[in-house]
DNA sequence: CGATCGGTTGATATGAATCAACGTGCGTGG
DNA sequence: CCACGCACGTTGATTCATATCAACCGATCG
């Protein structure tokens, strides 16, 4: 559904691609650009930096995400943006996107509804970190980044294909990468999840959910 | 510039009124409506359960604020929505808004200023909830909301209108009231700020600006 | 082969939560 | 008019969750 942003047949036409590499940064906070990127292929996240050196990761961004939401409508980028693994990304020019939201009013409703799940995606994310536990965050994380992996692969024998570190999830919940690891060893020693090797693997679904659930 | 959303002559033309008392609740989560909302007068604030009885506030609502912003483009409320003062709302049509979107193309890029606007609020939020400490969390809340008030009304020797209990705070910053008190009462101490009466009165702006801002 | 990165573990420190008690002002009902 | 309850703020004592500091390990890479 994010993919329907870009036009798939853009790829051959014109070769509006890049490629970025793991851990390189795909935009910066305040850079200006008249381009909407979306993720090809690989990962990448949002982020704000703080004074003290600390980021924030606001966002993961899979591929068909739209890698800079406010970019349909505004002229620079209001996070920063790093790539997660290698990763390919095309360029659509926001003056076409533009033209087609003004010709085709379900165009409009696409972009609209990404905009609005993104947006409640954040509040419920302040929710998790304004009231929840270490667990509970944790256990969240899991489960947005879980249903969001799951519209796009087909899942088999729980495993999930998830490229993030233990310092990742920690600038995404907002705790220690040391707290984050204690608290993984748990879900292992109770049977809940195991992340190694860039792979999740759920062990006991129903307890994920009790824990993370914010319902 | 958010009061342009509602239609000034529309009070007179329509008696599109609704008065709400302090506390009480305006919308709930999942209901549906085929109304924008919007603040006449008085305050308000968004909010979501969790399960365990607390709440997180997402975001405080001033006169001309839009209620729900995803009303404009869908047809049930993502969050709760509370009267902090006694207040006045309009209803709005969603119909009518999504015709003048159609019709108009520099409304729609105001109510997309809108949504962005918010949007890039809850993200900052996130950014202070995860990483920065209470004395931070507060202050950037007083800066934060300084300015929106600042937007609406000419202020005089420092003092600003803040109908929020230390409640609302703990329940926006993601802290106890408890520590919120202990908190203002190092501020109030450090000569920094001082609330009480409904009144916030910035006594060292500098030094609330050095502890709040994230830059 | 050494350096670096990611993960793991232990010891200790600290910020915020929790529990509890008390004061004060206010509205309401007797 | 008084008495009571209630909401809100305040303060102290204690506990608890998470951060911090530090060391170490294994794998990977240049």
């Amino acid at each position: 559904m994010l993919g329907t942003l870009a036009d798939p047949q853009a790829h051959q036409r014109t070769q509006q691609h890049q490629t970025v590499r793991s851990g390189e940064l795909i935009a910066s906070r305040q850079q200006a650009s008249e381009n909407v990127i979306v993720m090809c292929s690989g990962w990448g996240f949002r982020h704000l930096q703080v004074p003290d050196g600390r980021k924030q990761i606001l966002r993961f961004l899979l591929p068909g995400d739209v890698v800079s939401t406010d970019l349909v409508f505004e002229d620079h980028f209001s996070c920063s943006v790093t790539a997660l693994t290698d990763a390919q990304l095309t360029r659509l020019p926001r003056e076409k996107i533009q033209a087609r939201i003004a010709a085709d009013k379900s165009f409009l409703m696409t972009v609209a509804d990404i905009c609005v799940a993104e947006h409640r995606n954040s509040e419920e994310m302040l929710a998790v970190l304004g009231q929840r536990s270490a667990e509970q965050r944790i256990a969240y994380l899991f489960l947005h980044l879980m249903k969001r992996i799951s519209a796009h692969n087909v899942i088999r024998d729980q495993r999930y294909r998830f490229p993030l570190r233990q310092q990742h999830i920690a600038d995404a919940v907002g705790l220690t990468a040391v707290h984050v690891n204690r608290v993984l060893g748990i879900f292992r020693d109770r049977g809940v999840v195991e992340l190694s090797d860039g792979v999740l693997h759920v062990l006991n679904a129903v307890e994920l959910q009790r824990v993370g659930s914010l319902n």
